[in-house]
DNA sequence: GCGATACTAAGTGAAATAGCTAACTATAGC
DNA sequence: GCTATAGTTAGCTATTTCACTTAGTATCGC
């Protein structure tokens, strides 16, 4: 769990910023080289590949360069981290409300894993 | 849907720091004063007052001052927000990976692009 | 009223973020 | 080999973040 924290942080960390989380809108359609995803916006190669480096760095996408050009996809299994968080967050404070009627119609726990 | 990206940038920075997320999975076990969820944390007040600050302002938490106790109370309305963009990227995602594995099994849907 | 408690305000500083330009490397195409 | 393309490296700047300390305000309990 304490291990998971460290990758969250970086995860949240790159998803906070539109440009990041508009990358990944993108390459959630399919693979894509870093200057076709640089087009849409208004910025300077460099910075912009700073986000794609920021991005792989966290595990959110994967990318190979061919030639010239690199190529970027998406990590699904790494946005399953959050998904996994946020599953977690949700049980506590449904839980909390949940828990009485839980108890009294459902005695079993089940927890859904990754 | 331009509005919501906003909302995003500040939940997802909020979320980078894990002592906010802590601070989250605290409350999510029920609400608390600011001076018992500092408690666990080897930082100075104002600094933790900061995290708090940033967590009301995104909507995260909601809370109330009475007397000289600020009560802090988790606001899970704010989170779905995340959860409802985790859910168009699982969409997009999933979707195509579906549509790889239709390829996979069924070759009559002729699309060579690998 | 007076001291202790629970924050709050103000100001400082190191480090990270997010952008830029200019110059460079490596490949593709002719 | 020369030129254009695709990305990279290096270095600069402004802003934000995250922590600190010191000092202040507003209750609470006696």
């Amino acid at each position: 769990m304490e291990q998971f924290s460290h990758s969250l942080d970086s995860i949240f960390q790159a998803l906070a910023d539109p440009t990041r989380r508009a990358v990944l809108e993108r390459l959630g359609h399919g693979p894509a080289s870093v200057g076709e995803l640089a087009m849409p916006f208004d910025m300077a190669l460099p910075s912009f590949m700073k986000h794609i480096t920021m991005l792989e760095s966290c595990g959110l996408i994967r990318t190979r360069k061919s030639g010239r050009v690199r190529h970027c996809a998406i990590d699904p299994q790494r946005l399953a981290l959050v998904d996994g968080w946020l599953a977690d967050q949700r049980t506590l404070w449904n839980g909390r409300t949940d828990r009485l009627e839980r108890l009294l119609t459902q005695p079993k726990d089940k927890d859904p894993s990754a």
